[in-house]
RNA sequence: GGGCGGGUAGCUCAGUGGCAGAGCAUCACGUUUACACCGUGAAGGUCGUGGGUUCAAAUCCCACCCCGCCCACCA
């Protein structure tokens, strides 16, 4: 690539781009001098293809990448994919469904055998994609959170909290999905506003009288255990301690007081249902009431008295039926209220108790409270100190489990003669025989991880799992804010508590890009934008340009595709202000003497006030005011002042152009790579630009 | 319900105590030999509303209105 190439008098991105970055591949790779700075990607799910959020946030990782680098930093970066569990089952899932199968149908081993293939198939689709961002990540260590040392990792945690004290199986109600046949944690909940009806119960009173209980789930009562008022209820307060009797079955229920209790909803009286409620779960763990359910995975009436097998709607049709014969149902009110529904499949999600494995979050949740209070890792920007503290306070032991089929199974082994009650946590299968039937008849769980367990250990999978095991911890890692909990705070508890060590240095909380009109970018809405789409219509540089300009790193982003045209322009003036270097250098004979005409102090000065101001920018995160700053320099005090200094008569300094334009490209790179590599061949230069040293 | 952020030119946004800014869009002029994906210039704003502090407020304080995001979830 020579001088020639500036025949044309507009840049083509597409012609050069791609070789670029090909060129670019094996530089990418450690090189083993300098100080490490090591960047943690986020590895994308297999499910994925590229979407605005990502660009946003590894083009800011790579421009800190380069720009690291050309500081004299050895900056190291690897790339990876998440198996994402349910979100890949479900995708999986819905394939199957279009030639009318599920995956009962297959069965569970087949059905795995599809998920791998579809892995095979889309798996490495987004990193292809993050190529075409030019991210600087060495692929020749490309890691999957099921490689076979990655499950080898996740087993040996789990092992060690076991050993610890950390594990145990317990039943306890779970948010349970009857279409996909698993629980769920919090986050795969949603919410969705619904019309539903308010029933407003009489219970009898076991010494004459009766209470009023609201509730929208009236096929839930007969698995009640008490009733609870709130302790500042001075209205219901005489009825604390008295005896209310459960309508039907004439259950005895203790009234009680809890502080969860809400004064001011229905009657301000709440029925207690342990089995099918979190919140009463609580109260009932705090007044140590029995644990009595009626629905089952199906989202079915278990069997108590002539309700047994109905599906829960028809019950609740039923046992009001029965209730207005006894004459025990006092009004029903029509009421707006949030049904939680899977976030997959949209089903209406049922509390049941269910037999799980949970992790005890007490001393870890304070291992990343400390963490961040010892400022062993800098949360950026500050605000999101905040939610991360009030997560990790209120935390409640974490569900690891899930009976979904894609994901790593537990290392563990139920006794095929006594059942799931004999149980070995162990790495193998174990020789030892049950303490129960004295045989070894061990099988393993079909119970896999949350995903979320195997990705808070990600940074010992790709940092201290590679042969060197010497990039562990990382001084950076990018994060959209919805996974601060899930994902960060996870990772920084794991890695106190394994390494003793966090797992990086600085957590960078990025924008969230939303659209024009500010919501939320969403597929099923129909509202996103393919950053594929801007790419083949502008180009890499161009839609790095574009984002990065737009960004501030306190402020959500308005995703506007001006300024990506924007840089398609600028990309085209970078083009012509060299096109107009080579052309007139070319006839100046380079001075004897160090003269400096006043546009040569003029433009050095400048340069030096933009670099520094760039330095201090790119420190905070705040890319977009650094570009900001770049691009004034460049088209306005550059090509609108100085280069037409040159035209004409002109007592400039041709040193000090030469170095202008080469400092302004080393400036321009980390934002533009591919452009300011092709023109820094054009300087005669063979090597990377980001092997350049800024300063 | 709890938390966080935003409201500045038609649009997207800088600007945290000292004469209101940029890009795009608009208008006028200019085919000046790097670039029309350009240049020169113009027009355009009661800085969400009301009050307060100050010599001075877009900027600090208080109240309110509107918009958005995150978390929790009411039985």
């Amino acid at each position: 690539m020579k001088k020639e190439i500036f025949e044309k008098k507009a840049y083509d991105p597409f012609e050069f781009e791609e070789k670029i970055y090909n060129f670019w591949i094996p530089y990418f790779k450690p090189r083993g001098k300098g100080k490490p700075f090591i960047i943690l990607i986020a590895p994308p799910n297999i499910t994925g293809s590229l979407h605005l959020g990502h660009t946003l946030q590894n083009v800011i990782l790579d421009t800190i990448w380069r720009y690291k680098k050309m500081q004299g930093y050895d900056s190291i970066w690897f790339p990876g994919i998440d198996h994402a569990g349910i979100a890949t089952q479900n995708v999986v899932e819905k394939e199957l469904r279009k030639e009318g199968l599920t995956r009962f149908d297959l069965g569970r081993e087949k059905f795995i055998d599809r998920v791998w293939q579809w892995k095979e198939k889309y798996g490495g689709i987004i990193l292809e994609q993050f190529k075409k961002l030019g991210l600087a990540l060495d692929w020749s260590r490309v890691k999957f959170t099921l490689d076979k040392e990655y499950v080898a990792w996740v087993e040996k945690a789990f092992l060690d909290y076991y050993k610890k004290g950390y594990i145990y199986r317990d039943l306890r109600p779970v948010n349970f999905c009857p279409r996909c046949q698993t629980s769920l944690s919090d986050l795969e909940i949603e919410y969705k506003e619904t019309e539903g009806e308010l029933y407003y119960i009489k219970y009898p009173l076991k010494l004459g009288g009766f209470v009023i209980i609201a509730t929208t789930r009236p096929e839930t009562m007969l698995a009640d255990v008490a009733l609870a008022i709130n302790p500042k209820d001075e209205k219901n307060f005489h009825l604390v301690g008295k005896i209310a009797l459960l309508p039907i079955i004439n259950r005895e229920l203790p009234i009680i007081v809890d502080q969860r209790v809400d004064p001011k909803f229905g009657t301000g009286i709440l029925k207690v249902t342990p089995a099918h409620s979190l919140v009463d779960y609580e109260i009932g763990l705090r007044h140590q009431l029995p644990l009595i359910s009626v629905i089952d995975t199906q989202a079915k009436m278990t069997d108590v008295s002539e309700f047994s097998g109905l599906d829960y709607l028809t019950a609740r049709q039923k046992i009001v039926d029965r209730l207005k014969e006894l004459n025990l149902i006092e009004k029903i009110e029509k009421i707006k209220h949030n049904l939680p529904v899977c976030e997959r499949c949209k089903t209406e999600l049922q509390v049941i108790p269910s037999k799980e494995w949970f992790l005890k979050m007490k001393d870890l949740a304070q291992l990343a409270i400390r963490a961040v209070k010892n400022k062993e890792v800098e949360i950026y920007p500050a605000k999101f100190k905040k939610p991360y503290f009030d997560w990790l306070r209120n935390i409640r032991d974490w569900c690891i489990s899930r009976k979904i089929w894609w994901g790593q199974q537990l290392p563990v082994w139920y006794c095929q003669n006594c059942g799931d009650e004999k149980y070995v946590v162990s790495f193998k299968k174990p020789k030892i025989k049950c303490s129960q039937c004295k045989k070894s008849n061990w099988q393993r769980t079909e119970e896999v991880f949350d995903t979320w367990f195997s990705s808070a250990l990600w940074p010992f999978a790709i940092l201290y799992y590679q042969k060197e095991k010497k990039w562990y911890p990382a001084d950076l890692v990018a994060s959209a804010r919805e996974i601060l909990q899930l994902w960060i705070a996870r990772m920084i508890f794991s890695g106190k508590f394994f390494m003793k060590k966090t797992p990086f240095k600085t957590v960078f909380i990025h924008p969230t890009v939303l659209t024009k009109e500010g919501k939320r970018m969403s597929k099923s809405l129909g509202i996103g934008v393919d950053p594929l789409e801007l790419i083949e219509k502008y180009g890499t540089d161009a839609l790095r340009f574009g984002i990065l300009f737009q960004m501030s790193a306190h402020q959500d982003l308005r995703f506007d595709e001006r300024p990506i045209d924007q840089g398609k322009k600028f990309l085209n003036k970078i083009w012509n202000a060299y096109r107009f270097y080579f052309l007139t250098i070319s006839k100046h004979k380079v001075l004897k003497e160090n003269s400096l005409s006043s546009a040569d102090k003029k433009i050095l000065a400048s340069l030096k006030i933009t670099k520094n101001f760039v330095n201090r920018k790119i420190e905070d995160f705040e890319l977009g005011l650094a570009l900001k700053r770049i691009y004034k320099f460049f088209w306005h005090e550059l090509c609108d002042i100085y280069l037409e200094t040159w035209k004409g008569e002109t007592k400039n300094n041709p040193q000090i152009f030469r170095q202008v334009m080469l400092e302004s490209l080393k400036l321009l790179h980390p934002f533009i790579p591919h452009l300011t590599q092709l023109i820094y061949f054009s300087f005669g230069q063979k090597k990377p630009l980001f092997f350049e040293k800024w300063q």
